[in-house]
DNA sequence: AGCGTATGGTTAATCGATTAACCATCTAAT
DNA sequence: ATTAGATGGTTAATCGATTAACCATACGCT
């Protein structure tokens, strides 16, 4: 007995559960390549033999290897995604959204966290490549610039990237939340934002700003520098702002919409009646708090579905290209099939709630909020 | 020139990219199987070549096969997140926090949303399967029992599962606020739950009524039933509660202590000279309202450490399991190591903040807020 | 001298699915 | 009748890492 003999008995300690396509093939007395063809379709294989390796696949419990498959195709079928800051309160919506879109793509998604620290970034980035991830889903940290990894990328929500880009539209939902307000015959705005160096923030205070034609006040406080200074849990100054005449106070988050809502309602302000307040994000709360806060809604689904679509679209393209230069080579013009990167911008949605109300008349008296 | 000749010159869809062992190993003249040794500690390599293997690995810039390894290992170094309602606003905590755990662990997390389904639970559940996970967390719909999957499980926040549990300790976070406030003097209170099918919500109520001694009064309402019977936007009735003499509302969840302090402050009742609001779960928005929220806080970094080792245990464990008889048979104790499944609780930790104070006593007279 | 044993490697099989290339029939058209 | 083509499979190589088993020296010891 030689060394192949020898070695036949080896026992491995892979898990020997489940069924393969060779345990399906021997039991039925065909080859494992039919086995194949009749389960992916692809080969021909008579339509009764196909059902019959169906009923015996199914009657053992067999469960395809994605090992297997990933090693002889070269794709893994997962996406990652990398998140800035997991515990952001927009994640839930977002990871949701990916996880359907990818789902329904075929794709399962590997999570990431990069803790808000871009080299922490970078490492997740590279561990999720290890792990053989056939595209990238990154919501980047702000001001980051994700070089060339060796895979599909698409960004979300940071626009200016070489890639696919998918965001949203942050500028025309501040203009509609900010119209909004200006219909409902606000003219003096106190604008609020957390971190000045934030692309999307900045995207949505300057929508706002479109909005405001002539006659219009307005005044910009961004909290990050604020509450450093004064400490977290600092007074935003809001009744001395509210005494001034600012009638409309609108957040880049419903986070800070919330802070200001219940500043004011401490105070006894009254909102919507003496002051009208906007965030953004629809974040979960936003329906239950009283007054329910009006605020703009991200089409989550649409930006994965985009966002996933086009790593998809890339990834099955990426297939066939490697050998380009086998039959019609003469067909020049369709060897460039670059995927084009349209940057796509998905609209926010309005949703007026309780929390917006018609601007109180310059002259009238403000009313005291009667308690009980 | 035969078959083999034939099929060697066949280019696969496969990425072409990636240097492999075998390159390495040809580049210094030396078999693939050192390399593995070298790169993997494993093997007697010398340990000047083991320095010149790491070097020209990371100059031809080496990245492992994860399909090829785990394809030989039957071990893909990922485990599954299986949510209950991805859009739970915990969520981003847990999913931080397991990530964390697992990466440390060198293991990966392919998260599915079960979106509050059963069934949906359930194909989640295959499809993780299906791709290879080593092992799941799953974080049940409530009252769902996990059948036995081919798999490790770790069940999070379920007690009563056959296999590993580790889940907070609501009892005892009950039991923290409810002494908090009863240390304050409040003796009248409200309980505010969501769905009085809870396993969890049930718990904490539990553990708050424990702490509650003769000549406290307490009444519970459950907001899932009120809110279908008169609609998501109704009040409460918080009003009439506090005219009847409740000082103290205590909710199972900031969600609905947010709900309950908004309500309040619309009414002009001041928070918490005149009522105290506790939550649970201390969520992102609690530090940040006017008046900060007093809530109980889970160590979700803790409650993921111990489910992902868990996990891992019975993963490494059950490497060495299958060739038990190899050649110390005889030895009969050692082979019956099955994993002890202690359920393991993790303390809760009460963060008073600013929404809870000494209650008023029954004689003081109500002081009307004043405004401005 | 001769034997045992470290030391430092190599060889080849293996995990499971996929797929190009080949082969054997059976039918239809020239 | 002979070839072209369709039909229904089979064979074997391949993806990349791992690892049991083997082999070749060199060294120490009696």
């Amino acid at each position: 007995m030689h060394q192949q003999g020898a070695l036949a008995g080896v026992e491995v300690a892979a898990s020997r559960t489940g069924p393969n396509m060779s345990k399906i093939a021997s039991a039925l007395g065909v080859s494992s390549a039919t086995v194949s063809n009749a389960l992916s379709g692809k080969g021909r294989v008579s339509a009764e033999l196909v059902e019959k390796i169906r009923k015996k696949a199914d009657e053992l419990g067999y469960v395809p290897s994605s090992a297997g498959r990933a090693l002889r195709t070269g794709r893994s079928n997962v996406l990652g995604l990398v998140l800035p800051d997991i515990s952001n309160p927009l994640f839930p919506q977002i990871a949701q959204a990916m996880e359907a879109a990818a789902s329904n793509a075929g794709y399962g998604i590997l999570i990431a966290d990069s803790r808000g620290d871009v080299t922490t970034q970078t490492q997740a980035i590279s561990r999720l490549i290890e792990r053989g991830v056939d595209g990238l889903v990154v919501i980047p940290r702000r001001g980051t610039r994700i070089g060339d990894i060796g895979c599909p990328v698409a960004m979300v929500d940071t626009p200016s990237t070489p890639g696919n880009t998918v965001s949203a539209d942050h500028w025309e939902g501040g203009a509609k939340v900010a119209r909004h307000l200006v219909d409902l015959g606000h003219k003096n705005f106190l604008l609020v934002g957390y971190d000045p160096a934030s692309n999307v923030q900045n995207d949505r205070i300057g929508g706002m700003k479109s909005a405001f034609g002539p006659g219009i006040k307005y005044d910009t406080i961004w909290l990050e520098t604020l509450l450093r200074e004064r400490g977290e849990q600092t007074s935003l100054g809001l009744i001395d702002r509210v005494r001034d005449g600012v009638t409309a106070i609108a957040a880049v988050s419903d986070l800070h919409a919330l802070r200001v809502l219940t500043e004011l309602q401490t105070a006894g302000i009254k909102v919507p009646q003496q002051v009208s307040v906007t965030g953004f994000d629809d974040l979960i709360f936003s329906p239950v708090v009283t007054p329910s806060l009006t605020t703009v809604h991200m089409d989550m689904a649409r930006i994965a579905e985009l966002a996933i679509a086009a790593l998809v679209r890339e990834i099955e393209h990426s297939k066939s290209e490697p050998n380009a230069n086998t039959s019609q080579e003469q067909n020049g013009k369709a060897a460039k099939q670059t995927v084009t990167a349209e940057p796509s911008k998905v609209s926010m949605e309005l949703m007026v709630r309780a929390s917006s109300g018609p601007a109180i008349l310059p002259d009238t008296p403000i009313s005291n909020g009667k308690t009980l």
